[in-house]
DNA sequence: AGACTCCTTTTGATTAGCCAAAAGTTTAAT
DNA sequence: ATTAAACTTTTGGCTAATCAAAAGGAGTCT
């Protein structure tokens, strides 16, 4: 049994890389896990011990294949576990990412099977990120940023890619919500801006706000 | 926050005096959580510490009310959380108990309580273990023990005091279900055992596991 | 090359929990 | 009143994970 604790290390490396491209420095996993520095260059040396990560000294760290098949199993728990929280106990989707954290390193496969089986195998969970397979596939998209869009665009929201409560609530306040189709009234990169029109409102959002809303053209 | 270790501590001294009456043992609370007598010990003296139960060294612990109120807290997250695997995701009952002793750690408040409407604020758990509801009140009920029933009783299954899972299987895979009626065929006490029919079978029972199981009278 | 900056790694300490085994208490039996 | 048995507590040591701060590498700019 992996530690909650190894658990979140793979599963950041993951995130912070889901194609396995790149190298990821010990500074970014140890921000991405709140931790200081050296504690992620102490984990990282457990973790390459366990051959769970190649460790470059100096330069970064990489999932191997066993990693990565770990890591990808905890974001599959989290994910389904997610949506079981808002599609069957009803839960509001800003709050359930912490619920979420928690839960996935202590539910069984059994559970998330059936929790799957509930959910009748969704391939994406309430944020818009897909929830990989039992067998540890990914189903992927492709979806642009709502910063890249240009005015006049009809697009359709596909994903909210910040997972905090407040930026959730304001998304849903403001009608940013998953298959809803806006339209592009204004882009602005000198007042780094962006107006949108739901069809209930006009939303202006700054761009950084923007790129973490991803959409599909419609 | 508690710790895991903490809340299991808890309710333990809880499980093992449910009324508060009596100084639980050292030894007896090392047993129940599996660790050493000298690990108990040490944690015994840091629950004093911060309020939660009171010592006398040599001769018992006991909760405070706080601590008290804190351990029922553990137990109705337990109970709810295993009526909601069974009920809800349709897991066998004598797979659950492992699994609630994971999530009672983890699972929030908002939670608990969308899982207790959804199950319409039930009063026991599938073991018939009475559920605390939310302000800490414990369902009573005067339940006796299949052991001390008598040639001839007519009694209804009431709760399965034994969480193993291999004898949950093997009352089960005997028609000893909660709500089951049952008639004393034959008790004998120099050969310590019971013999029951239910309305498909006979069992015998050690008297043993027969004390494990709760009936009422019908 | 030297100096500087920005990282990363190392070092030394801390905390929660655990165990094994030594030391100490209580109680019951002679 | 001793002794022994049974239990509890203390002691010393271990592991996982953390932090703060010192030391070490890599790359850049002159």
């Amino acid at each position: 049994m992996l530690s909650s604790t190894v658990e979140n290390y793979l599963k950041s490396l993951f995130l912070l890389d889901p194609r396995g491209e790149k190298e990821v420095a010990t500074g970014e996993l140890a921000k991405s896990l709140e931790v200081t520095p050296g504690s992620a260059t102490s984990m990282i040396k457990t973790l390459a011990q366990a051959g769970l990560v190649e460790h470059r000294p100096h330069y970064g760290v990489r999932l191997t294949s066993q990693g990565r098949t770990l890591a990808v199993h905890v974001v599959r728990r989290h994910r389904i576990v997610e949506l079981f929280l808002v599609n069957v106990l009803g839960m509001d989707w800003s709050e359930v990412h912490e619920e979420a954290e928690q839960l996935e390193h202590v539910v069984s496969d059994e559970v998330i099977t059936r929790m799957d089986d509930l959910l009748g195998h969704p391939s994406h969970d309430p944020h818009g990120d897909p929830i990989p397979s039992a067998d540890g596939t990914l189903p992927t998209r492709t979806l642009q940023t709502l910063s890249f869009c240009n005015e006049g665009d009809n697009v359709s929201i596909a994903r909210i890619g910040n997972q905090n409560t407040e930026f959730l609530k304001f998304a849903e306040d403001n009608g940013l919500l998953l298959g809803r189709t806006i339209t592009i009234k204004n882009k602005n990169e000198i007042a780094d801006s962006i107006t949108i029109t739901t069809h209930e409102k006009e939303v202006v959002l700054g761009l950084a706000a923007a790129g973490k809303i991803e959409v599909e053209h419609v």
